[in-house]
RNA sequence: CGGAGUGUAGCGCAGUCUGGUAGCGCACCUGGUUUGGGACCAGGGGGUCGAAGGUUCGAGUCCUUUCACUCCGACCA
């Protein structure tokens, strides 16, 4: 394409709303528009980009056998309300009516739709395994839209879905997509880590993300020094911690302890290690229907509460703060609570690492006092998994050590199961004749989310460095002076002539001077570029690599060859 | 939703405190000079000052209401 004929409205100075790399250099790239908090249009070479970052996708998922459809962005709510997530969704679900007052809803993601289409056609199990993908728009109502095409209200999403007979059959295609999306990163030229996640609003069992490792990335990961091994903080785990310093003894006894409420002070106090003391925390757990109750977490004194994690121990919606007011209605005093004599029969929750703890100091629901000598024994509650992973814990793998890394999630895969297609009564005949659920897995990428998470990765203070593949042309003829007739018509005929070879060139044939365009190349981020200049005389053309790497000079009777090498 | 902030030309901003003819830079149009790192000169076009109401002889500026957007916290591809 030649750039007189592109609409590519490169900005000068930062749009003022922007303030993440990838959203300032898109905007001034001229690869995308605002139009309204999270709403996005795409320009020419936005489109371009996006294109090729979905037809790598397409191409990875049909080579393994995954089938395209596209589904509609608007879903009658009834199929909302007979999955129980019309309600269950929140706010995000953005939901209006038409003329005729039916209710619909814009899709914010498509497990009903998608399990209706096979519902519908798939009868029985001859017909299995299927798995069916698109890509397609989806409508999330954020609560807050931020960073450009990192979180959107409206995005482009690849969201695929399996259907088994059973569950082996489900996670050999699970395994098939995890190494399927890994090509898919690779090609995109990304670098990231798959980690164990938490499965979320979705639901289903094992679920897997894959994370753009960059410091902007909004995500905790976990990952350890020396394997393969890396989680989400949501979902981290470690190798149980020993420590070195000897266990307090002490018959169980109720001890007066007058203003030492923190673990700080307690371990001052007793002069032990806060390993040995419970730590609870109180927390409100809202359930469907406006329910709640408040809900006590316990844990070692030297451990942190991961909030996702405790919320899935109570499957709560949504654990909250509680106020000092309630606490005391509740007849709980902060800084003395703890898992023995309970009042009111407020559920307790402990982290594993407490099974069989003995000689700890824990508070004795009582002001001013704590219980010393207590062990797990005297405690009815019930145990889960409650503890956010620390740098310099031990991986649970190979007891390497485990450090954080941001990152940005660009994929999740799930091991659904029968999570959808039981309640929405999506059944097939078995070869025994009988009626059972699909087996479901289901797997995301988000497509726009990509382009941000590329640039993300790959820019400097000049702007974007697209990968090789994310590239929106594969090089640049940069025309130096666009009126010297010499230039351009050579500038013209090397262009006509890449491009019949099948390359995707861009022809900066503007009447600019050369910094004005130089500079607008290195914004929108074109891995090469050829500047035909003053050299052209002494029968030299200069080719610039984007990547820093300083530029060489080619003969022109080289130039075809070298384009053909680089690319 | 809680906290903070901003709405003035396509973009970035000044003007608002202290009411009195709506400005600057970039971009855009015309002509000319320039042409290897975002040129220069001259001329020009473009605004219901986010919206509504009020105070006033007079409102971008003061008052009330409202809308939108952005940033910091709980959700997610």
């Amino acid at each position: 394409m030649k750039f007189t004929q592109l609409l590519i409205p490169t900005l000068k100075e930062v749009p003022n709303d922007a303030t993440l790399a990838s959203h300032i250099y898109l905007l001034r790239g001229g690869f995308i528009q605002g139009v309204g908090s999270g709403l996005y249009n795409f320009l020419p070479l936005g489109k371009i980009v996006l294109d090729n970052v979905r037809n790598i996708v397409k191409e990875e998922l049909d080579a393994v056998g995954a089938q395209e459809v596209s589904l509609g962005f608007v879903t009658p709510a009834s199929f909302w309300i007979d999955s129980g997530r019309f309600e269950k969704y929140g706010k995000e679900l953005l939901r209006f009516k038409d003329r005729k007052d039916n209710e619909f809803v814009l899709g914010p993601t498509h497990e009903e739709m998608m399990v209706n289409l096979v519902k519908q056609t798939v009868k029985s199990y001859k017909q299995l395994p299927l798995n069916l993908y698109q890509i397609n728009l989806k409508f999330r109502d954020e609560i807050r839209p931020r960073f450009g095409l990192m979180r959107g209200r409206e995005f482009l999403m690849k969201d695929g879905y399996s259907f088994h007979v059973n569950e082996d059959d489900m996670k050999r295609e699970f395994a098939l997509m995890e190494e399927t999306y890994k090509r898919i990163f690779t090609r995109l030229g990304l670098e990231f880590r798959v980690v164990d996640a938490d499965s979320g609003a979705i639901g289903g069992s094992g679920s897997k993300e894959f994370m753009v490792l960059a410091n902007s990335g909004e995500d905790t990961i976990v990952v350890c020094k020396d394997c393969e091994y890396g989680a989400n903080i949501e979902a981290a785990t470690r190798k149980p911690m020993i420590i070195e310093s000897e266990a307090p003894e002490a018959d169980f006894a109720k001890f007066h302890t007058p203003n030492i409420k923190s673990i700080d002070e307690l371990s001052d106090f007793f002069k032990v290690d806060p390993f040995y003391i419970m730590k609870t925390v109180a927390m409100r757990a809202l359930y469907d229907e406006g329910r709640s109750e408040i809900v006590l977490f316990v844990l070692r004194g030297s451990d942190t509460l991961q909030e996702t994690k405790a919320c899935n121990a109570v499957n709560a919606n949504e654990l909250i703060e509680v106020s000092e007011e309630e606490l005391s209605k509740a007849g709980l005093y902060p800084g003395y609570m703890g898992p023995i004599e309970v009042p009111n029969n407020i559920r307790v929750v402990a982290d594993d690492a407490l099974q069989n703890a003995v000689q700890m100091i824990c508070g004795a629901n009582a002001e001013n006092y704590h219980f010393v000598g207590a062990s797990s024994d005297k405690i009815s509650v019930t145990y889960h998994d409650l503890i956010a992973v620390q740098e310099g814990d031990k991986c649970i793998c190979c007891g390497g050590e485990l450090t954080y890394t941001k990152g940005i999630e660009v994929g999740h895969i799930f091991q659904l199961g029968i999570r959808y297609s039981e309640p929405l009564k999506a059944e097939f005949l078995n070869e025994h004749g009988k009626t059972q659920p699909f087996v479901m897995g289901t797997y995301g990428i988000g497509v726009s989310r990509l382009l941000a998470a590329i640039i993300e990765q790959h820019h400097d203070d000049k702007g974007c460095k697209w990968t090789k593949e994310s590239s929106p042309f594969d090089i640049e003829i940069i025309v130096s002076n666009a009126k010297d007739e010499f230039q351009s018509q050579f500038a013209d005929k090397i262009y006509y002539s890449l491009k019949t070879q099948g390359i995707k060139v861009l022809l900066d044939d503007r009447k600019e001077r050369f910094g004005f365009k130089m500079k607008d190349y290195e914004l929108i981020g074109i891995p090469f570029a050829i500047v035909v200049g003053q050299k052209l005389e002494n029968g030299m053309v200069e080719l610039v690599y984007r990547d820093g790497r300083p530029s060489v000079e080619i003969a022109l009777k080289d130039i075809e060859n070298v384009v053909r090498e680089l690319i």
